[in-house]
Order: structure tokens, then sequence, then C-alpha cells
DNA sequence: GTGAAAGCGCTAACAT
DNA sequence: ATGTTAGCGCTTTCAC
């Protein structure tokens, strides 16, 4: 049952050697008119396609793309995920998934493992790089991009969009809704995206000639957004925020049902909330955050394009750092302020 | 730069042959303690590690799983696909993404695809596959298990929880929860998880003497479903139903948002509303969606279980059909019927 | 227990 | 334009 059909089976069924059946199915190949009516007959007649592992044995490349992802639970990243594998088949590509807590020991040996199975480039979404993995990966000739992190390091990409533009955009509109006390719940430290979103929320604050009133860490973990939640708003209502930026959406969303079901405040009457990511849910008409959005389709197709060229052209490609325009979304969970026009 | 280490050169270096390279890092193999030593002392110096894809030429075993998953958008399959990684590289296995529209050609060229990476086998998530396909992986010697679809293919596993049964619970609910109207929203018409559960809740509803009152279909799109609801409920609160059943939580969750803030109408109060799949939203404040629980982790467990079945010992492995047990989650979203216990 | 040798299925010079 | 030849990096008989 398990016959394999191999390049040499077709030579022998369509009377030609088995390098003319490999320029036949080989894109850049020359072959006459005649051959190729041959081979191709002989081929659709033994159900022939060539083995993608012999030939990235010779040739070099694998045609897949190791991706490593962490969280899929924010739904930034399934969509992302999505159309990253879409625009990569799209260009003859395929991705090798693989899950990585951010534990360093973790995504250490990830990455070994993706660099087993030869893939021709590397995605890191959610995750960071040791400088030592990097170079792991340099000696090993595997282009990396990071995506939606940034990390100054020599040879790698980084797709990401303006987080700190972003953010300025929430610090100004909260400002200019004539919020009293403005509070921050953070991210995951750790992670660019947090630390970016809020050096820019501070700045815009800060040019107002204010500053955070309080401050929560959520982790981006569900959890500890509940916990940040709870701490930051069970108070009296003078000593509360009554306005709080949340570092990303998955986290704000978790924020106004603690607001509206367990303290029994209104969004945005009592409290303005603003996420960042605009992810599905964001939209949907229970919730209606006001957020920054992540173009997804942008951010997939910039990567895809810097990881493609490294390939490509792993000698002129210069690393990049792309950034993508973030721009605000109003809806219903801040306050607008009077005047306010996109 | 690109230098490949190769197990030559670990046997050079420890003055050994490259085949006792080859059995050091084979794990059934037989080496003498002193070689294993050198070698492994070699192989470190030099950062060797063994290259995935020649093993797999010989060994005719890639350790790569075809995963095929047609939609992202519903929060079941990012869950599952996180926790199918998880499992198969546990088991020392990695996961080849293939996006798949639910088009019969683009699933047929798909599989195709798959096939070349020489996988060791397939897992289809939320796809069906055609009779032709399945012979074509028989062929291949490649097995196949359906994750979350059931169809009845010579050769074909597939993992699915108790639909009928699920739904059945619902029906009962719903009937004891004195309903007058019972209207059922339906997913796509091709999905063998739709067929069951809707005709698992129409025998319920039947074996009570009732039967459903009306009836949509929302294909598990999101468009179509929001047009789903307001065709059913935008009417006389005579004519509609007051409870409805919708195939599952993506759905169900629109269903409610069109009800209470595009209609006005009260959940539960005005209309009872339950889902199936037991998302992670389903449980957030904004909604407490009665719903029925998917396992994944259980489908998951299984259906790994049968696909390392089958690759391991494919002439002894028969194809299965196994169906995980699916509780109802009585939560806020549906009028709870009085004395009700679980 | 270990080395030599034969491929796995294919591509890429190299001739012709 | 086509066939011949030499591997890609590894596992696996087969002798010793």
């Amino acid at each position: 049952m398990a016959e394999r059909v191999t390049a040499q089976m077709v030579a022998e069924r369509a009377g030609v050697s088995q390098s003319a059946v490999s320029r036949v199915f080989t894109p850049g190949a020359s072959a006459s008119p005649k051959t190729v009516e041959k081979v191709r007959k002989a081929a659709s007649e033994l159900g022939y396609r060539p083995n993608v592992l012999a030939r990235a044995m010779v040739s070099g490349r694998s045609r897949m793309i190791g991706l490593v992802v962490a969280y899929l639970d924010n739904q930034f990243y399934p969509e992302a995920l999505e159309k990253l594998s879409n625009a990569l088949q799209a260009a003859g590509y395929h991705v090798l998934v693989f899950m990585a807590s951010q534990k360093a020991g973790n995504i250490n040996s990830v990455v070994e493992e993706i660099l087993d199975y030869q893939v021709d480039g590397i995605i890191m979404a959610s995750v960071a790089l040791s400088s030592d993995l990097t170079s792991r990966c340099q000696a090993a000739g595997v282009p990396v991009v990071l995506f939606n992190r940034y990390q100054d390091l020599e040879g790698t990409s980084a797709v990401t969009s303006d987080n700190r533009a972003g953010a300025r955009l929430i610090g100004e509109f909260l400002v200019a809704g004539g919020h009293e006390r403005i509070g921050y719940i953070a991210g995951w430290e750790g992670a660019s995206t947090q630390r970016d979103r809020e050096a820019g929320f501070r700045e815009a604050l800060s040019e107002a000639g204010r500053e955070i009133h309080s401050r929560e860490v959520g982790d981006f973990s569900t959890d500890r957004t509940f916990a940040a939640a709870r701490q930051m708003f069970d108070r009296p209502a003078e000593q509360r925020p009554d306005a709080v930026f949340v570092a990303n959406d998955h986290m704000a969303l978790i924020v106004m049902d603690v607001l509206r079901y367990e303290l029994g405040l209104s969004v945005p009457g009592d409290v303005s909330v603003v996420g960042y990511d605009d992810v599905p849910t964001a939209g949907w008409l229970a919730y209606r955050l006001t957020t920054v959005r992540q173009r997804a389709n942008l951010m997939v197709e910039e990567t895809v394009k810097a990881l493609l060229e490294s390939i490509d052209s792993p000698e002129t490609a210069r690393p990049r750092h792309v950034t993508i325009e973030a721009p605000l979304i109003v809806r219903a969970s801040a306050r607008v302020p009077e005047g306010w026009t996109t």
C-alpha cells in the first residue's frame, strides 16, 4: 500500500531519464515540449509528486518556515497565525509551528528543534530571543524576524505596530476627554510592546503636564488582570481612576467586565477604558472598546517580505525594523472629547 | 557562516566512524560508554545536531504531522491547535499547518501539498475529506484523523464530542425551562457537528412532544449569523422564539449581542440563549453563556493517541470513532428550570 | 561494538 | 535538450 511513487518510476514509464523528470518538475528548468508532455502524462497516471524533503536535502531549501508562538489565547495571535500561514502558503512556503512558553530554557530548546528541521527562516511571534540564540541562527544561516516584538539584535528584523505613537494617541485622547485620574494596567514587563506602549502613554501625559494616577500589572494574563483590575478600582470614587489605558485588548475586555459586573460601575460613565490591538471581540456590541488598531494584514505583509528577502538574498538583505502606523479606533468605552474628530 | 555541522565532522573529531555518531544519536542503538562519551563531547564542541530531514529520508519518518484547519476565528480552534501542538511536541512530533477554506478544490490541493512533505500523519480540524482524498492518503500510507468532524470513511479515525447527546441535553433543558417557542440557529449544513447537534436537539424536543418553532442558518459565519438573528427575532413578541439554541458559541455570542444591543431584548428575560463549545469568551461576565462543553483536552488526547497508534502500528491499528462526553454548563443566558440540578 | 558500504529521492553540474 | 554522475546527511544491513 505505502508504495511511494518516485521520479525513477515515472522516468521508466515515460521512457526518459530520471533527471528529465526532475527538470519537468523544477520551475526554472528546460525541457522540450515533447518531454514535458510524456513526463506529465506518466506522472499523473502514476500519481507522482516530488518529495519535498528529498528536494530540500540537495537544494538546501526546505520551504518551511518555523513559527514560534506563545499565547494563542490572545486573539491577536490566531489572527496573525492565520494570515501569516496564508501569505507564506501563497509564496510556496509552509509553517512549522512551535509552541513556546516564555520560560527561557524552553524557548532555547525550541529554537534548537526548529533548526533541526532545516527551516529556511524563523518567525518569532510574541517571544523574545536571547542574543546567543540569535547567533546560533545566524551561524546556521537561518534568518529570523520578530513579529510584534522588538529587540535591538544584530541581524534580526522586527515588525511591530508603532506602539509608542499609538499609545501617545491614547494618552492625548484621554487627556482631551477631561479625565482627572488616569490609570495604566501594564502587560508583561519583559515585552517590548508593554514597554513602548507605556513609554508613549507617559509621554503624552507628561506633555500635558499630567502623570499616571495609578498603575497595576496584568502581565497579559487573564488571572492577573482580574486581580489588577480589582486592586485598582475596588475603592471609593475619589480614589480610583476615571480612565484607564490597558496595555492590550485581551486585558481591557476583562477590565471592562470587572468594572461593570463585579463593581457595578458604568463604562464609560464612571470609567473610560481604552485598549490596544483591536482584536475582533473589541468591536462586539457588548464591549465597543475604544482601542488602537494593530494592522495585522500590513504587519504580516511586511514580515513575510522581510523574511523572504533575507532568504533570497542573504548577502544583500539588511535586517530592518518596520513600524506600522497604528490608528486610534474610537468606539464607546471611553468618553469622547467634545469636538473630537479623527 | 552557514557551515552545517555534519555527523561526518563529528566522527573525525571523535576519531570514530560516522555510523558510530549516528548510533549515539539514535534512541534504540548500541554504543560503548566510551564511544558515547567521545562522540557527545565532539558533538557539543562543534554544536552538532542531527538533521531531521536527512533522517526522515532514510528512515521514512519525518516526525511531522500535517494539520489542516479552516477557521481560526472560532476560538475553539486556536485552543485546539495550541493543545494539539503541545501534545504532539511532547511526543517528538511537530505540526505543519495548512490553512484551508472549505472550498473543495482548495482542500484537495492542500492535502496534496501536505503529502509532498512526507508527513507521518494528518489531522483534519473543521474540514471534511472527500473519499478519493482519503484513498490518496491511504495509498501514501499516511493515517488521517478527523478532529471535531465525523465521516464514515474507511480507514479514517474521528474524534468528536458527543454532539448528539450534548444537544439533547440542551433540548431537555429548554423544554424543562418552560419555554413556549424554541428556535434553532444552524451552522454550516455541510458539517457533521451541525447535523448531529440539530438531530440531538430535535430528538429531545420531539420526545417532549414539541418541535422547533423557527429555524435560521448562520453558517458558523459572523455576517450570516447577524442576519439570521435579526431575521428570527426582529418581530413582535408573540411571533418570536423565547428560547434559542445556537449551533456554536461563536454564533451564540453574536446572537446575544443582537438581542440585547440591537433589539433591546433581555437575555434571558425575554429570550434564553444556549450555545455549544464552551469557548473561553462564553464564561466572560458580559455573556455568561449557558452552553455544552467540548472537552478540548480530552479530544486532543484521543486524537493524538489514535494518530500515533496508526503511525506506530499501521497494520494492527483499526480506525475508530471516539466520542467524548459533553456536559451542559449552566450559566446565566438561559432561564434555569425550577429545581434543576446538574 | 564498530566500520564499510549501500542507498533514501532528488537536484545540479558535467558531458554529449 | 537530455542522459550520466556525484552527492545532500543520515540510518541501516552486513561483516568483522
